[in-house]
DNA sequence: ATCATTTGCCTAGGACCTCTAGGTAAGCCT
DNA sequence: AGGCTTACCTAGAGGTCCTAGGCAAATGAT
């Protein structure tokens, strides 16, 4: 009886690349059990559940954006800074469609709290620095920010602006212009 | 052999309700049968296959949210249109969780053709005729403002925002208020 | 080196979902 | 009344999720 040698990581890692390459929603454990040849009950030695996997691997996904996010903001400051975040978040959600899906998982508190979500917003605060804007408006910002990447690559994925001729890479230049523009003239 | 009356459409307006009370996800052609005390088989003889229920869904979601948004912003124009657009939109993903998730399916170019994408792009650029837009700048903003509608509803909805204090309604008028700016002061 | 324990993977099986094939009854048309 | 279409059925195959219980390999104790 040879073994497979799974790990709780190791299953994770699969199933994030699974994920890129068939889609975060047919991450099943049935697919994971396959790939590793071996059946779908020795897999639950590891995980709790499909959930607890699919939990597992937005973890994952989180950290690495941050990792990702975190070299591309480092040394840069103002404008750069923002324009680094925002094109490494989005060559991350382009890069890895499977593992930016898991990201938006909503997580339980509990797995939020083991989460990048944290680096996430402390490193959008970080671009503010160079934007002197300060509490409660920072707040305010961090979220436009958050929902204006999000938004962005999220449409962008599905499609829904490939309807128009218009330059998605043109457009994305410009969102970025706004952005910067609306964060150095704050409105009182 | 009493009948139970099933069309395409009765099935579709009852998965909505379904949607918004499960979510989704958890949208089944078996709940779907047991709701309407018939057999699952039943089923296939008005839609095709699971999938295809999921997007007949999406589908009347977005001619909802299309009819909720033309009411919001007929007689409005600037920024009282785009306050009204916004809230319109906002207000559906509250009361309609499971019908604004299945906006957010990926539709295959001949069933985004069926959809109503096309006339929320419209009402998108009607609002912009008060901020003196023209193209290529228009699509450009009608994207921002668009992800930044969606980016925001959809991070709200996963509890993003949820672990810091300030008002999550309140971040939200300010990021109204900075879309409108940024309109008025398009960048050149 | 042998034995005990833990660990990794197994088989078996139940519950649920998807979907096809083929059948029967209800309602409509002539 | 007979025929046709429509609406729903039964039966069944195949997939996913998950639990319970078992055996064998690896690990550690003596």
């Amino acid at each position: 009886m040879a073994r497979a040698g799974l790990t709780a990581d190791r299953l994770t890692q699969a199933a994030a690349d699974l994920a890129d390459e068939v889609g975060f929603e047919n991450v099943t454990v049935s697919a994971l059990a396959r790939h590793f040849g071996v059946k779908d009950a020795s897999l639950y030695s590891h995980i709790r559940n499909a959930h607890d996997l699919r939990v597992r691997l937005a973890v994952l996904a989180l950290a690495e954006l941050a990792d990702r996010v975190a070299e591309a903001i480092a040394g840069r400051s103002g404008k750069e800074a923002l324009v680094a975040f925002a094109n490494a978040y989005r060559a991350y959600a382009r890069e890895h469609p499977g593992r930016y899906s898991a990201t938006q998982m909503a997580l339980d508190p509990d797995a939020a709290a083991d989460s990048a979500a944290g680096r996430h917003a402390e490193m959008t605060r970080a671009i503010l620095r160079g934007y002197d804007l300060w509490e409660p408006e920072q707040t305010d910002a961090v979220r436009l920010l958050h929902s204006t990447f999000h938004g962005y690559v999220s449409l962008e994925r599905a499609g829904a602006f490939h309807r128009h001729p218009r330059g998605v890479e043109a457009s994305w230049i410009r969102a970025l212009d706004a952005l910067d523009s609306v964060l150095r003239a704050w409105p009182a």
